[in-house]
DNA sequence: AATAATATGTCAGTCATGTTGACTTTCCAA
DNA sequence: TTGGAAAGTCAACATGACTGACATATTATT
């Protein structure tokens, strides 16, 4: 039982009229720059939360059926996208302390989803790697991520597409960009 | 003292290479598809990742001031961008639990932000509004916001707005999706 | 060889935010 | 007048963040 998530909340069914804040936009010149006013922000601001939410629940449903959570969907996205990372690198990807991780990485380890390998070079580090059994996890979690992604991706398009990783690269923070980037500098 | 983020959590230093994992797609036909491949879908998962946690970031750093977290920044948003909408409807756009709304909402009518005036047509309802100082914050908050959404809009120009708009009303679920365009089904 | 720094792991305590379940009050509507 | 809806509340609990302190290897530096 990871989340619990979605059985007293309520379901849509809006009352109320329209607001009307949207105002001015500081930087001057009419030159076609309609897409940055205030209102236009602001709704791509809800449109990032309502997106993520979505985005998110698919494979939180799945992880219900484990004792896991998105923690865990986290740690085993990027041990899956970079086999053997260690633990200060998986950390910087997450964001999170160490504590926080630790917790997360020893529960995927005790039950075999994630193995650590002693470093060659270092014997310090701890490298990391998922087993058959994570692995499959990771399929089915990131399949139905996928799923809602492809879907979307197909109604909008690939020009649509292109804008919509555009955008999204460069709220990046540069050094997650970079990450993002990595070993791929050709394609856009 | 509401997120208290980042301050034994590492930043970024990478080290292993590339990992490789995308495959073909399962829909057949090779129609200039190449962006609906696994690879390609894993990737936008993951700038969504990473986007949304640099879209976080800033409001985030402003609630540390305060005694309040992303909950009460969600609230507050909504409740500008729709006065005197009910709890009930408030409740359906956070999706979350009244319990947990509640606790919220306490702090925030508690602290003066927020307003609640009894339904005129239905006494039962509570109509919610910021009050000035709520307003105040909200400002605040969503100038922060919008700041890195501004920069990242004029680095990738109008045409990847449109397309980031389309993919992420994509995704959205159909009820947040209505709710998200309503009043200005002539914009795209 | 001794010492410092790094990488990892861990214990203990706190906080924010979500959850269930049960129950009350007020009020609308059939 | 009675049933149900809207709102609010109490209590208990789970998850995933956080801080601070500390232990253990191992590597790097002096």
């Amino acid at each position: 039982m990871a989340s619990g998530r979605m059985t007293e909340a309520k379901t849509i069914g809006l009352s109320g009229g329209p607001s009307g804040i949207g105002s001015g936009i500081g930087s001057g010149g009419s030159e076609g720059l309609l897409y940055l006013t205030d209102e236009q922000l602001r709704r791509g601001a809800e449109a990032m939360f309502f997106a993520y939410r979505a985005f998110t629940a698919d494979p939180d449903r799945i992880l219900e059926n484990y004792a896991y959570g998105r923690a865990h969907h986290r740690a085993i996205h990027f041990i899956n996208r970079q086999p053997g990372l260690n633990v200060n690198a998986l950390l910087a990807l997450l964001g999170v302390t160490k504590q926080s991780l630790n917790r997360v990485l020893r529960t995927l380890i005790e039950d075999g989803l994630v193995e650590q390998r002693v470093g060659r070079r270092d014997k310090r580090e701890r490298h990391l790697h998922l087993t058959e059994k994570g692995a499959a996890l990771e399929r089915d979690l990131s399949d139905a991520q996928r799923a809602r992604m492809r879907s979307a991706y197909r109604q909008a398009g690939p020009a649509a597409v292109l804008g919509f990783r555009q955008v999204l690269e460069a709220m990046m923070d540069p050094d997650l960009r970079r990450f993002y980037n990595e070993g791929r500098e050709g394609q856009p």
